[in-house]
DNA sequence: GCTTGATTTGGTATCGATACCAGCGTCTAT
DNA sequence: ATAGACGCTGGTATCGATACCAAATCAAGC
């Protein structure tokens, strides 16, 4: 498997016949170093086929241009959005990214922290925003940038970008208010594990307090271990035919209101004339060609180039904090 | 803000009382250390919230306990998986991924290699099969494990994990064929990026060419810019309404297919009398309770395991160099 | 009691880059 | 002509861990 050994800057300063601080400059700082040294060096570089080892740099200068993300699950279309953004835009700044996710167990997340901070990287994303005692001590004991992303925080630790979940649950369950419905259901969010989802939800049984109205309960409310589409196809036995007047489904997910979007079709139930449905995160399937649902659009990817830039530059970031880049109600044929 | 500065490896040898050689042996191998003096050791280690650096440890062993990947993109439900399987087996064994993406653009990858090779990773994960020459050669100039995966090549650098996208795609048109159809359209893979839905597509040419049928080839086959949901509902714009006669739509993907069926459904063809329809990725969708959708099933989650096993012993994963985690065909209401 | 061998432990050099500081040459101002 | 300033360059110490080797400890066997 080719040659066990690197080259190293000392091979490429004695080719070029320089001293290794200036190698070690043209890399980093081309400018501080005049003209025909740096061609050499270059020239050097390009012909022993020099890698620069980043773990002894990190070492010597105690920056390691790596950060590192902890998120509840790559397997989710908008976090992989974001992971997109965050990613991209590190690395055209010449930063890599370290990818730990959790699986939405918070237990493992003090394990994945620590060991990426063993990585000593120049910053932190994370996407959960309550934290066990031990995460809050490690991350406060630590002088990096620590940006938590997706769910706002009332008080972050460091920088928070995201939006309202509570605020986005609210204007959906509003926007079904407003359209007549009466009889709203909301389905999913209610697993202690996704944080978010609960957040929606707690904003959905508040607007209907401030107009007078209760939650709809139904039996078939726990579904932890169902997928978002069996979710929604699981609401027409559990809920619907125990309770037909319900008039609107707003649904935790995308996913799962194609679920319920599915069912309906087969039942023959009329959308929107006998149920309205809404979704949340805009992904491709709520486009008009295809299901042509009322969702809220979360600009995931801005959410990664956001974040990507606090961790940049944390200073100008600190300034408020709370960057949230909000959301928008796209109402559609659904609702 | 918290201190500027970690604790050391020395700092927890002096609170404990031993050599700073004892404290990393309690770290690396504990069965080494006497159980007095390890018990010592970790209490120092709880009591100064020591974290180790790896950095250092990368440089001093010249084991960077990291590895490297670069995808075409995160932003694809079954890459999601594979990454997530990958990054839970390898972190399960003290292991840490460093990810990239190169957005399907061939000309960074070289970029990106480079930068990782830079963090002295011990094994890198690529998702393309084609690397230009310099990228072939940096691989080869290096004597870490290499684990292609997804696309089999037929030569692969190192090691490789995935399945044949050449036989899928002729699996599945048999399976169209054997179903009583005669004109079989393809839908998407014809960009030059998505080398993957390339071979599907070579696949289902050959399949047809073996029973003396030929491609059903109509306009508006280049749909680069369009979303997979896009590409099936222009489908019929282009193809259908010209070629009537066609009775099958093979989609590179189940977002594709999805497209197909949203329009289908919007226009009253039936499926599968009038229409058959089929996927390929086996995301949630295509389950009875979504679209019911015939596809193929890729083991995405599988193939990230085997990987991350291949990586971690990469001697054992070269005694057969290709790893086939093979795919199902599952045929469900739409063909 | 003393040797042998296995086990446990610590000192020191080392990994590859960068920080710091000193030295050199060139240029400008007096 | 000389002093001071500035741009460029290189030597050496350093970052924090681990490898290597040698020393110390301990148990068992004669």
């Amino acid at each position: 498997m080719g040659k066990d050994k690197w080259v190293t800057m000392k091979d490429v300063a004695d080719l070029a016949g320089v001293g290794t601080i200036t190698v070690s400059r043209v890399l980093r700082s081309p400018e501080k170093v005049s003209e025909p040294k740096r061609k050499r060096v270059q020239r050097a570089i390009k012909e022993l086929g020099y890698v620069p080892d980043n773990t002894a740099g990190a070492l010597s200068s105690s920056k390691s241009r790596v950060f590192g993300a902890i998120v509840s699950t790559i397997n989710d279309s908008v976090f992989a959005q974001t992971l997109d953004g965050l990613s991209s835009t590190l690395r055209s700044a010449g930063y890599e990214l370290l990818l730990t996710s959790t699986n939405y167990d918070p237990g493992v997340e003090e394990d994945a922290l620590r060991a990426l901070l063993a990585r000593r990287p120049d910053g932190i994303v994370l996407t959960s925003t309550s934290h066990s005692t031990g995460v809050t001590k490690l991350l406060k004991s630590v002088s990096i940038p620590v940006v938590e992303i997706w769910q706002l925080p009332s008080a972050p630790l460091d920088i928070a970008v995201g939006f309202s979940n509570f605020q986005a649950g609210y204007d959906m369950a509003c926007h079904l208010i407003d359209s007549g419905r009466r009889n709203i259901a909301f389905l999913g969010g209610n697993g202690l594990r996704d944080e978010r989802g609960r957040r929606r939800r707690e904003g959905y049984t508040a607007a209907l307090g401030a107009v007078g109205m209760s939650p709809v309960t139904f039996p078939n409310d726990e579904q932890g271990a169902l997928s978002g589409i069996e979710i929604g196809a699981a609401f027409f036995e559990g809920c619907l035919s125990a309770n037909p007047q319900i008039d609107a489904a707003m649904c935790v997910s995308d996913q799962v209101a194609v679920g319920v979007l599915c069912e309906a079709r087969r039942r023959d139930v009329l959308v929107p004339g006998d149920l309205a449905v809404s979704g949340f995160g805009g992904f491709e399937l709520a486009m008009p060609s295809g299901f042509d649902l009322t969702t809220i659009e979360v600009p995931g990817k801005e959410i990664g180039v956001a974040s990507a830039k606090a961790l940049l530059d944390p200073e100008a970031a600190r300034a408020n904090k709370i960057i949230d880049v909000g959301y928008n109600l796209i109402a559609r044929g659904t609702t």
